[in-house]
DNA sequence: CCTGGCATGTGAAACGGTGCACAAGCGTCT
DNA sequence: AGACGCTTGTGCACCGTTTCACATGCCAGG
């Protein structure tokens, strides 16, 4: 408690931790909505969807620890997985490609909610920049170092056509972008250093369309969560 | 080859292979643009962003041999991991919400390009339906069984709020949809037999701003396939 | 025909994650 | 005060996946 940083040793969270994270602290938000104060592993873990004992250790990993015999505080909670997951504080984002999704997602109001507000977007396609969706301006793409500059955007999310993924994500490595959600149905490569992370629509289809075909075989298919 | 089926055993291909042969055939498509006949694993694993030994054992599990000292037919490569992610037979798709993302979804090419025709477009706010969408007339909720039913329809994209989305999940359940791709920002339940996938965008940003937040501590970011 | 080079196919080890099962500990009720 | 019930925290075993390393085998060239 007395050091400020959140996770407070070296300790590694693992990356599958991490990723059930955001689905705690939504899951805690519901409880917190029904006025729920105190929260036990079996309650939240039916919320998130998965084992009771797997969000034990997911707290331990995060030091976040509840009291025996009774469960976790809703709010302290709330918060120790809020500070683990950036501090609380607001990464802005700038989108590159303002196709049929890149639209939607500067619509989306689950980025802003998240924390995750968009700070701009930009266009290769002359013709659409300067027009404006969702309250801002599309800037040229030659202007996203300046704009990442100006808003300090650290995340950057790729929603071009897969032939300019790759040249959209080296633009952003070079202006400083350091995390990139890349949603371009193609492979990209970036230096060590920067976080990439694939949405792929369609494959995820195709998944489906696998365990589909194949569903006699095994005789089922179960749930799946998010990678 | 004599066996009709495409996976001739009863041998079960492994999720992460699965999740991997959509990367894999998109890489043999460009390949094939290069017209480039044969592949080896190395190129493959080079196009997929993955190891190749592991290209290697995928292929053993959907018993697409190469040949040693040369490598894979391409072309044939490419049929067989058709055959196992579904035959190549169109699976046609129902989106259920047409806000922001779905109306995205909709006009994506990549789902019709991959195989998944939008058959149709359901919603529960009445102010939309009957609007036309990517050319398609947007149909009430309540028509959804009858739609499914007309169309064959076997996959369901979800794409409504998050506090509609058990909702639509369970009309398409009950509607006889086998498998759901669910984008609502929500944990949803299904019976057994059904098979469910998440993408969460919301999430996938937060977990992002994890790795951001903490790269001091562990020193940098990897790369991260879709799940 | 024989040899050399190269890429496949796979055994086996290493790794990360999951979930059981149980000890430890807190709060409550008598 | 003492005992009981409930929930946390975690050691451990299991499982799926990844990766290395190497034997196997094909092709080409002399």
């Amino acid at each position: 408690m007395t050091n400020a940083a959140g996770s407070r040793q070296n300790e590694p969270i693992p990356d599958a931790t991490v990723a059930r994270l955001p689905v705690y602290l939504r899951g805690l938000v519901e409880l917190s909505d029904d006025d729920v104060a105190t929260v036990s592993s079996v309650g939240l873990a039916a919320r998130a969807g998965v084992n009771a004992a797997n969000v034990r250790k997911d707290m331990s990993y995060l030091h976040a620890h509840g009291t025996r015999g009774v469960g976790y505080d809703g709010d302290h909670l709330f918060g120790e997985i809020s500070v683990a997951l950036g501090g609380g504080v607001p990464s802005p984002v700038v989108i590159v490609g303002v196709g049929n999704l890149g639209r939607a997602l500067s619509r989306y109001d689950g980025f802003v909610a998240g924390g995750f507000p968009v700070a701009g977007l930009v266009d290769a396609d002359p013709t659409v920049v300067g027009r404006r969706i969702a309250g801002k301006v599309v800037r040229s793409v030659h202007e996203l170092a300046g704009l990442v500059d100006e808003t300090g955007c650290t995340i950057g999310i790729v929603a071009t056509p897969a032939a300019a993924a790759q040249g959209a994500v080296d633009r952003l490595v070079a202006s400083g972008v350091g995390s990139i959600l890349n949603f371009a149905p193609t492979v990209v490569t970036v230096p060590d250093r920067v976080d990439l992370r694939q949405v792929d629509l369609a494959t995820e289809l195709q998944i489906l369309g696998y365990h589909q075909h194949h569903q006699t075989t095994t005789g089922l298919g179960s749930d799946r969560a998010t990678g």
